[in-house]
DNA sequence: TATTGTTATACTCTATAACTATA
DNA sequence: TATAGTTATAGAGTATAACAATA
């Protein structure tokens, strides 16, 4: 005899607060002046590494041709530098400027602001607690990708 | 003196999990031979009361044309009857069929399925404190929408 | 006039494939 | 020939606004 089954909602519950997390990022990284899949460039670029674009567009997962707008912008931003490497000129050296520094220490204050709010109604002991289980979650899918998809969870699910 | 800190990451790994959460929910709607806003919608369909256009596409916060399209596709896989309402010939009233309830049955399946694989590294009692605490978290966002909004919460993040 | 549903149109995001320039 | 980067094109998904039928 089966026990009173926990109703399967671990993946909703999920699927919701990634959603509201990811709006949340995407509206606090609007007011820096940079979108989502930008931010995620910058921080990639920002580990130290100059790269050129085939690398960049591998480490987040998008074609090539993705990332020409995308570093368009950031160097129009003047965030990054492009130049074209000495020993290949095929090859962009992609490379992060102050201001682009300045920018990804906003980022980082935005993610701290953004777990504050999110993580309100817990205890200090509750937020370790879930950041681990998460954690543990992540591990096991091998989540360590440096950054993740987009995706398009839509109307995935409903009930409440 | 501050003490040592958890770096801020919950929003990060809810973000990146949520996505995993929706995709393979994806998957699994896709074997099924519909999309994860069908989905939403025949889970909302599905509650018994029977509703016209305008109601659906506010439970689901779209649009109502986009409701168009979707009511079409549903209706055409005969999972719903669209009739014109008796009393007010502008409504149409939506309705699961008895093929829409057994489309319904497995879509709980599918979600069992992806409970225990999205949880798979973890104990009965570690499922129920992860469940308890995102479903706090849900709370105090007042996340009681019936089917979540599309996101594009991209690279937002990066760093693991 | 107001409302339900529909269509036309446009916008955003992104990928695929063809193209240029270097190697 | 092969590779880095670019451009052209196309497709998915969705919203806004104009429109038709009914109230």
């Amino acid at each position: 005899m089966t026990p009173a089954r926990r109703p399967a909602r671990i993946g909703f519950l999920l699927t919701q607060l990634g959603s509201l997390a990811a709006e949340s990022f995407a509206a606090r990284a609007r007011e820096l002046g940079i979108t989502p899949p930008e931010a995620g460039a910058m921080r990639i670029l920002g580990r130290g590494a100059d790269m050129n674009q085939r690398e960049l567009a591998e480490k987040l997962g998008v074609a090539q041709s993705r990332v020409v707008a995308l570093v368009d912008s950031l160097e129009a931003a003047g965030l990054i530098t492009r130049e074209r490497s000495t020993t290949d000129r095929r090859n962009f050296v992609l490379h992060v400027t102050d201001p682009g520094r300045e920018l990804l220490a906003r980022l980082r204050s935005a993610a701290e602001a953004q777990e504050e709010e999110l993580t309100e109604g817990l205890s200090a002991d509750d937020r370790d607690r879930l950041y681990e289980l998460l954690l543990r979650l992540g591990d096991a899918r091998g989540l360590d990708r440096d950054v993740h998809p987009d995706y398009r969870g839509g109307s995935a699910h409903t009930d409440r």
